[in-house]
DNA sequence: TTACACAATCAGGAAAAACCTGATTCCCTC
DNA sequence: GAGGGAATCAGGTTTTTCCTGATTGTGTAA
């Protein structure tokens, strides 16, 4: 007997990008690609149509976005999984996708045999991660699926004290500086820091910036 | 005799992505990709030792992005055409591209039929622009270039030795890092940061990165 | 009610980075 | 051929970060 292939629904909005994938997906012993998408909406219409075995879903899809799609196909359609394809490594990213459904996070600099090692994972019913995801997210993501939790915003993984004093950094503030706005003393300021640096698993300046323009607490600007 | 193929480096920072690229392009009759870079820097590397006909180069690349590395080749190694894969046809994007000396500016969105012509238009030392790119662009662009002089960009404000720092700075490298990666010594790393706060007369880390936003250098996400 | 996790506070000392003040070389322009 | 800007480098000081602790209060789960 023939082992059944692993049939796949491909949905990335870039054509390109998409023919790409799609080349590199057939290229693969057992893997047939039966439909390719363009938007979320699309994917999910066809997602009810063919029921792939898994959905290759990038994130950034104008008109319904991958991880609304990812949502839905997980609700309405159990049986398939949904394997996110992204840029970021990000942890607030990956970990929407987890909380929306999904099997698997790709992330596009992945090299073709990791792409062939997560498209089999996936297949068995198993979840897949990027190597590069940290370890760090993926802990906080078990932990908060086993205590049971819900909604999560990114507000919520920092304490008040850790947002005012990243919304400082984020400004342009000394750790100095950040101490006598907020009368506290040089060491407490450093501690509050460093944690906030843990809680997000990002350790350098630059990246603490990028993360605080991403929430939305400072803006390029000013 | 058999028409000799065109040549292509491909340089692309998601190796899944580049991956995919280089399997389309393969699949072009009279086409032959010779190299794969994963950042600019080791693009422009690259177009130096193997001189291909044309580098097909995305924008968002880390490290030295593909503007710059576009620049380079432009200025460089004229004989060498640079193809710009991008995933926006923002007006403003298209317009750097072509000052930088871009040959063709083609969206990943753009389909395989299109990639084809594309290629050949370049390779005939024409411009290719994807049609999704409004004609107002291109008069814009015409007239600008006609009517001699015009555009100051953010980007002039600093030498490309400090846009390179700059941009390194914001993806959150120490300056150790930076030495390394452009082989200098720390010292002189330090001197180029020192001038590039001065040139901009920020001097904060936070104040560079955002600063690096808001020109397009770097985006909040990576 | 004790035990425990966790937020917020603080410190000493070592290590690293930034800052200040120079200097040289190369190349282009006037 | 003099001047100026860009890119390179260094010594030494100051500042900041990093590592490894500790204490207090508060809410909560055993």
């Amino acid at each position: 007997m023939t082992i059944r292939p692993v049939r796949i629904l491909l949905a990335e909005d870039h054509t390109l990008v998409r023919a790409g994938i799609r080349a590199l997906l057939q290229s693969l012993p057992g893997v047939e690609v039966i439909a390719e998408a363009g938007d979320g909406r699309e994917a999910l219409r066809l997602a009810e149509i063919h029921r792939p075995d898994i959905v290759f879903m990038d994130i950034a899809m104008s008109g319904m976005n991958g991880l609304e799609a990812t949502t839905r196909i997980a609700r309405d359609l159990p049986q398939v999984r949904v394997m996110i394809l992204s840029m970021h490594a990000n942890e607030e990213y990956v970990l929407q996708a987890l909380r929306a459904g999904a099997s698997g996070y790709l992330l596009k600099d992945a090299g073709t045999a990791e792409l062939e090692v997560a498209v089999a994972a996936v297949a068995r019913g198993e979840t897949y991660l990027s190597p590069a995801i940290s370890k760090q997210v993926i802990e906080d993501y078990v932990r908060r699926v086993g205590g049971g939790q819900g909604g999560e915003s990114p507000f919520d993984r920092l304490t008040p004290r850790q947002r005012e004093i990243l919304q400082l950094i984020a400004e342009g503030r000394t750790t100095q500086d950040i101490a006598r706005v907020l009368n506290i003393s040089l060491k407490t300021a450093e501690t509050h820091r460093a944690q906030l640096m843990e809680r997000l698993d990002i350790y350098d300046v630059p990246g603490l910036v990028r993360y605080a323009i991403r929430i939305g607490l400072v803006s390029p600007d000013h």
